[in-house]
RNA sequence: UGAGGCGUAGCCAAGUGGUAAGGCAUCGGUCUUUGGAUCCGACAUUCCCUGGUUCGAAUCCAGGCGCCUCAGCCA
């Protein structure tokens, strides 16, 4: 019987987790085991982030290791600290604690000068005076090696004086660079004399105007990572044709720790833009209403539109840890929420498109208190009371005057059941004189109070209703994909991929009285209609709904088969 | 056309010489006071292709083909 539990609980391993576990076999790293999630501080973070923070800091917990978060910030055109701040608040939010381990590449600006001076020493680099234009000319091209700079022999001497000039700000931007001296013709362009240092005269969000020279990121990565003594630097794929240069860096400069860079393909999700260039100018453009918008991908977006921390968790789990480059469909993201909320969310009856249900035989001034169940899904969540009277409001794609096959909601002289109340009957429309209905009339069934019949009569349909004189009124929101494209990384002009009607706002919503008061965040699921959670622009005398995600609706694929 | 990677179902993904796990999606059915959820069932005679080795190949060998990454003083 144990045995079946511990088969149960075995975790689901990868490739990376072979790696490690081999290095423990072996004691490459003493049995240490070491991560980093280094995020550069230039925009949110999105659900590709979240698979790279679940598998570090997942590996660290699963070996008994630390996980690190450090800012990558060593190009100050782009940063913020406004970013740092929602990096930190959304890696908690998504379960994850990097205690006292936070540190920033521009912590280490002077070691890192000193390794660069080290570098020079050791004649192996130079400043080189080409510009870039210029530099690139010499690099050559993949087919045909490059040709070394005019200033590639430089002495020590003289590389020394110019850094040290780079550094106190004697030249302007782009006039010189440091160059490491590797290969010229290697067959690996990163190879070819790659840019160490650059001069750039910009604010840095941290550092200010102490520097007006930054290290590039081959350089500064692999350092930082070597500093914190990390023992397996895991980034993305693109990276891996930086790899001999990572290791080039560590071996030259001897340092003591040498982490092991392990390279995994990068998240891509259908119908979902991952590109941190194209969502800053969806938010600068004001496509979106910001980075949180419910419909970015973000984090913070996510969080919004009411996913849950515990279901990207378990997302990232599923979709596993592999080199080959891959496409994850979004219907398993929404697998997840779905899962998830399921488990967890309050129902409540919500009414999106009210039309007025008068129960004639009810009588006039009467209120009833029925129970209702608050979850099904969960035995522990009881019951509330929803008020009952002869003026209700049903949605009005739940009545069909002249019903297809197959539709089992409300019809003329069809009888149904009103969810927690009592089966009804529809004897009546009244419409205006355009012939549209602005008034449906039904009798009840007073044995039927609950929502079961004593006689064994059943019901097909089960609608979703609200009172009329205490209902609460809100906006809500549906929100669609923002685009159409199954692989929108993949269009050039991605602004023409985004669905107009990927937000619809519906005014003169009508939910249940239980809802008054709801705080941001809170999530339920509205009978029939789909997850909702409460946005923060929600005020006392103004509820707003986003909608997180439909129902699986059977009815559609129905009514599309017909 | 150089170098480095990667090809297992519609989408992810295990598998590392012993006869193709699992999840999502899809399609049936069951159940239901949500057309949701639940439950039950179906879903790769074959692993990019072609040869070879072997009693036996997705796994080993050879040769093809396809896709991704790299020519920033971005990360």
């Amino acid at each position: 019987m144990s045995e079946t539990l511990e088969i149960k609980e075995t975790k689901s391993s990868d490739f990376i987790r072979e790696i490690i576990d081999n290095d423990n076999e072996t004691g490459k790293h003493a049995g240490r085991v070491a991560t980093r999630f280094p995020p550069e501080p230039n925009g949110y973070l999105h659900i590709g982030h979240a698979k790279s923070i679940c598998l570090n800091f997942g590996i660290a917990k699963q070996y008994g290791g630390t996980c690190n978060l450090r800012f990558d910030d060593t190009n100050p055109c782009k940063e913020d600290t406004e970013y740092v701040d929602s990096i930190m608040s959304d890696v908690r939010w998504l379960g994850f604690d990097w205690q006292d381990r936070m540190y920033y590449a521009s912590d280490y600006f002077e070691k890192l000068y000193n390794y660069a001076v080290e570098l020079i020493k050791l004649g192996k680099a130079y400043v080189c005076d080409l510009n870039a234009e210029q530099i690139r000319e010499y690099r050559g091209t993949l087919t045909e090696p490059g040709k070394n700079s005019p200033y590639r022999d430089r002495s020590v001497e003289e590389n020394l004086d110019l850094f040290q000039r780079m550094r106190n700000g004697e030249f302007p931007d782009g006039t010189r660079v440091l160059r490491a001296k590797i290969d010229m013709a290697s067959s690996n362009m990163n190879m070819r004399d790659p840019a160490v240092y650059r001069i750039r005269h910009a604010h840095h969000h941290r550092t200010g105007d102490k520097w007006c020279i930054y290290p590039m990121y081959d350089f500064a990565h692999c350092l930082s990572d070597s500093i914190e003594a990390i023992t397996h630097s895991i980034c993305t794929l693109e990276f891996e044709i930086h790899r001999p240069l990572y290791d080039w860096y560590l071996d030259v400069l001897k340092v003591k720790d040498h982490p092991q860079q392990i390279e995994f393909a990068r998240l891509n999700l259908t119908y979902t833009v991952m590109s941190k260039r194209k969502l800053l100018q969806l938010v600068t453009e004001k496509h979106v209403t910001g980075w949180d918008d419910p419909r970015m991908p973000t984090i913070s977006g996510m969080r919004r539109r009411g996913y849950t921390s515990e279901a990207i968790r378990k997302f990232c789990e599923l979709i596993g840890v592999a080199k080959a480059d891959s496409t994850v469909d979004v219907s398993l993201l929404e697998h997840c929420i779905r899962e998830d909320l399921n488990r967890r969310s309050q129902r409540v009856m919500g009414v999106l498109r009210p039309i007025k249900l008068v129960i004639d035989n009810y009588p006039e001034g009467k209120t009833e208190e029925l129970d209702a169940i608050n979850n099904p899904e969960d035995s522990d969540a009881g019951y509330r009371k929803v008020t009952f009277s002869r003026e209700l409001y049903i949605d009005s794609e739940d009545f069909m005057e002249e019903p297809p096959k197959g539709f089992y909601r409300m019809s003329p002289g069809k009888e149904v059941r009103l969810k927690a109340a009592y089966y009804v009957t529809c004897t009546d429309v009244v419409k205006d004189g355009q012939d549209n209905i602005t008034e449906i009339h039904c009798t009840y069934d007073p044995e039927t109070k609950g929502g079961t019949s004593n006689d064994g009569r059943k019901v097909k349909g089960t609608l979703h209703w609200v009172n009329a004189s205490d209902c609460i009124d809100a906006e809500v929101r549906l929100y669609g994909p923002l685009f159409k494209s199954v692989n929108p990384s993949a269009v050039e002009d991605f602004l023409t991929d985004i669905n107009p009607c990927s937000l619809q706002v519906l005014k003169n919503c009508k939910l249940e009285k239980s809802m008054a008061g709801g705080q941001a965040g809170y999530t339920v699921q509205f009978e029939r209609l789909g997850y909702f959670c409460v946005d923060q622009d929600s005020s006392d005398d103004k509820l707003v709904m986003n909608r997180t995600l439909p129902l699986k609706d059977t009815w559609a694929k129905v009514s599309q088969k017909s």
